[in-house]
DNA sequence: CATTTTCTTTTCCGAAATGACAATCAACTA
DNA sequence: TAGTTGATTGTCATTTCGGAAAAGAAAATG
């Protein structure tokens, strides 16, 4: 009964215009009348269908990891044994480590909202706790003769590096451009299949 | 002539109420309000000594990375070859990466500070460019017989390596506090001994 | 003591953002 | 068609911040 809502569609709308948002202007930035220039809604428009601005980064961190984020997860889980490994690679060290655009600002962002707000940081936590499983359950895939240690170690090295270089990158220093991390990465492969 | 001029203390004073500020409130809370209340000063005194919020910002990245930031690739200079190496190692894995105190969240401001400010961006750049050649250095005197480009590759790996695991430990990811970076840090390293 | 320089305090203004609320409009159903 | 649910729009008060300027107080020097 009643009006047919809209919500899904229009929440849909506004995650991804704060997501263009947060890389356009920040946190900082990102204010309720940002996102509702940016998704061609009002600001009431926002504040009815997410709320506050609280609640506005919580959904958004909510479904960034659920969403485009969990693809990274969701494919190495799918792909059968020995391709796990070069699609986290790729994935980790190629064009642009995020899928939802080639911006790696959005995640920093939300990291800084993350020290404030637990919500945020929890659902970080989990899903970060889950991507570097992933790269590990590849890994044993390729390197099942390699210590579970060994493995843990490189499988958390990897994606340290990945989430360092995104950073050096950010700041335009030159040597991020370059093959350097790949090299550095597959360095710390070389380690598992020496044992 | 004139009054005794008090604008080395209080900048210095400013820039410290700046760096807790960041760490505390992020770049978006720093504002020049902020870091008056910190630093026990009205805001008037902060733009009088320090300019606009801009000024602010860049005034403090100058001054971290040639005050405490600097210490690092100072240290690594000045030590007897074979020390270097060890002397790097700690600094990147050990406690807390930045000596302004146990935090690496004003880095992190910081960058995302460098997106919108070129002044601010060059001198990060700057910076992290000595500072990844300072470790290239180390890994120079400690393995002289490995190859230029795999001391390259390994120097800005373990800086990524740094860098990454810092932000994991941000989240307060359990597996930012174990000693899995290190763990990952020497197997970069070992590729480099076994040449 | 007069002057110069700097410190210190205070005030004003404008812009931007938030939160809350109210009023109207549109679609669906009994 | 009446009622209900939700969409849509608009307005208001408050807060926070930034930028600028004025005016007074303090300390040095000649």
């Amino acid at each position: 009964m009643g009006r047919p809502s809209m919500a899904a569609a229009r929440t849909e709308q506004i995650m991804q215009a704060t997501g263009r948002c947060l890389q356009k202007n920040g946190l900082a930035g990102t204010t309720l009348e940002r996102v509702a220039e940016e998704s061609g809604l009002s600001r009431s428009h926002v504040r009815h269908y997410v709320g506050n601005r609280d609640d506005l980064l919580r959904k958004f961190a909510g479904w960034l990891y659920t969403g485009y984020e969990a693809e990274f997860i969701g494919k190495i889980a799918a792909a059968p044994g020995r391709e796990k490994l070069p699609i986290a690679m790729d994935y980790l060290f190629s064009s642009g480590f995020l899928p939802i655009s080639d911006d790696d600002t959005v995640i920093r962002e939300l990291i800084t909202a993350g020290i404030a707000d637990a919500s945020i940081r929890e659902t970080m936590q989990g899903h970060y706790t889950q991507a570097i499983q992933a790269v590990e359950n590849a890994l044993a895939a390729e390197y099942p003769a390699a210590s579970p240690g060994a493995r843990r170690s490189v499988a958390y090295g990897l994606w340290c590096l990945a989430m360092g270089n995104s950073m050096m990158a950010e700041l335009q220093l030159p040597v991020a451009s370059g093959g350097l991390v790949r090299a550095a990465a597959e360095g710390l492969l070389e380690r598992l299949s020496h044992d």
